[in-house]
This record gives structure tokens, sequence and C-alpha cells, in this order.
DNA sequence: GCCCAGGAGTGTG
DNA sequence: CACACTCATGGG
């Protein structure tokens, strides 16, 4: 199935190149390919959005494929409030093409869990030996996320020899404290209420909360705060301290697009530490 | 070999 | 509240 899907702005390796979210892959021919749910899909940039190809194709794959994307979020006008922040501005010219991502909720929480203390080629790396090992096969190369009662069945010891390491235990605790009716109870929830449900799992703190909420349940005022938002704070605002000090600052100066704005500021700060380069005009 | 990774949990001052 | 320590391992 091939169809074209009109969305706009878009870049996809902005988007799906590096930390939202981490099953695409970049090919020789510039397409993006990757599972989403139980369909594999390649998107390919158009004049007027992407090009979609859909692998068997079945039903409802233009809609999972807009709602992965987001598509009706409009971005340029949220790119418009946040850019009255002069410090964020300059950031956001170079980055028009980002957007925010929808993924599966628990795939989000199995990678985000998985994405403590480990960098990105790594993450990556776990979620494939997992999916290869216990999700339903979609293609020869590709298997699905397993679901969490596929996941519940496996051994705390077989996921430690998926190269989860401590994590594996956390894993495994999470899929017997959760079933499917608990997230689905949960995208009913206020954003403070959700995010302290998350942190109640084990292997949640407030970072993994903070990234579930964003990209798994959609929930654009969520902030996440790493080690790279502490060094934009501490840089770009003169801001450091806790956890919850940094988030409250961010959620007065961002306002309910506050997740874009960490976007904007995280893939820049990563940029200026390898480029030794800023977009963003100094304090 | 060395360093650090999109942290969390636990214990202590 | 802040800090220190451990956790288990593999990319760069």
């Amino acid at each position: 199935m091939r169809f074209e899907l009109r969305i706009g702005p878009l870049d996809l390796g902005q988007t799906l190149g590096c930390g939202q979210t981490f099953r695409w892959r970049l090919q020789h021919d510039g397409a993006w390919r990757g599972p989403l749910g139980d369909q594999m899909v390649m998107l390919r940039k158009s004049r007027a959005g992407v090009e979609v190809e859909a692998f068997p194709g079945r039903r409802g794959i233009g809609d999972a494929v807009a709602q992965h994307l987001r598509a009706g979020d409009d971005v340029g006008a949220i790119q418009r409030a946040l850019s009255k922040d002069p410090v964020l501005a300059p950031g956001i010219r170079s980055m028009r093409g980002l957007r925010i991502v929808k993924t599966d909720e628990w795939e989000c929480l199995v990678s985000f869990m998985l994405a403590t203390y480990a960098n990105i080629p790594r993450i990556s790396k776990m979620i494939e030996t997992i999916s290869a090992r216990f999700g339903e096969r979609i293609t020869d190369e590709t298997n699905a996320f397993p679901s969490i009662a596929c996941l519940r069945k496996v051994p705390e010891e077989e996921l430690r020899r998926c190269g989860l390491g401590y994590r594996a235990r956390y894993v495994h605790a999470v899929c017997e404290a959760l079933d499917e009716t608990d997230l689905a109870r949960m995208k009913r929830l206020g954003p403070e209420e959700l995010r302290r449900e998350l942190k109640s799992l084990p292997g949640v703190g407030d970072k993994v909360a903070d990234c579930v909420s964003l990209f798994g349940f959609g929930r654009l005022e969520a902030f996440p705060i790493d080690v790279w938002m502490e060094r934009a704070f501490w840089r770009l605002y003169g801001q450091k301290g806790s956890y919850e000090k940094l988030r409250r600052f961010a959620a007065d100066r961002f306002g309910p697009y506050a997740g874009y704005a960490q976007e904007y500021l995280y893939f820049n700060e990563r940029r200026y530490a390898s480029a030794g380069m800023c977009a963003f005009s100094q304090e």
C-alpha cells in the first residue's frame, strides 16, 4: 500500500532520528523505515508532506501514521508562540522540521525505562533484541514490539540475557504491575496524576515519567530533564537546582508546549557539545 | 583501556 | 532538602 500524507512542517531526520523513538532507521535511499504497531512503514519526504509505503498495508495504517506524526498539530503556531522567548528563538529556526511524535504508551514506557544510563545506540539495540525474541513477526527482519502479556511470560533472567542489565528487573516488575486496562485508564488522567502514577512504577523516576507523558501519552506540556537539559538551563538561563525547581521554571516559561521547547533545547545542546557551536543567543 | 550514557533506588547527613 | 553510592553493560 502506498499513499501520500499531507503534513508540514516535517523533517524526518529531526523527528525520527534520535531520542524520541528508537526503531526508525534511515535507509541508503533516504527513506525512513520502521515498525508501526504490527506493520512496517517507509516514509519518504514529498513536496506536500510524506509519501508512505506500508506492509502489509492493512486498513487504518493511514490514520496510524498521521497519529504517530501528530499531523493535526499546528507546529508553526507552536514555534511562533515559543519564539517569543528570545533565548529559544534562534534555536527553533534550525529545527523547523522537528515534530514531537506520538508513540505507543507501552512501548514508550519500556523504551525509556531501558534508556536509563544508556546511550541511544544501545537503547535501540536492547529494544530490537526484545522485539526479535518476544514480539510478533512482521517481516523476515522485523518484529513488532512485544505486548505486556507477551513480555510478562518472560523470566527476568531471560530479559537480562537480552543485554538489559539491571533494567531487566524493572521491566519484569512493571509487566506484573500493569495491564492494558491500566494504560487505558491512565490516558484519561490529568498531567500531574499521570505523572504520579507513572512514577509509582519500579524503574520510573521523574525523567522517565516525563518522557512517557510527552511521547507515549502525548502530553505536550511535559518537560523531561536530563543531563543535556541541565547543561542547557545553566548555560542559557543560569538555572540549576532540583528536578522540581527546573520543571517549574520550564512550565512557567514555556507553558502548554514545554515539550517542544525541551526538544529544541535538547537537540541544540547536543549540537553545541559536538560542534562547539551555539544557535542560541547567550543570556 | 577509558569514559560516559536522554537515571533510578536507596541510604545518609 | 542535598549528596553519595550502586546498579550492569556496551558504544564511541
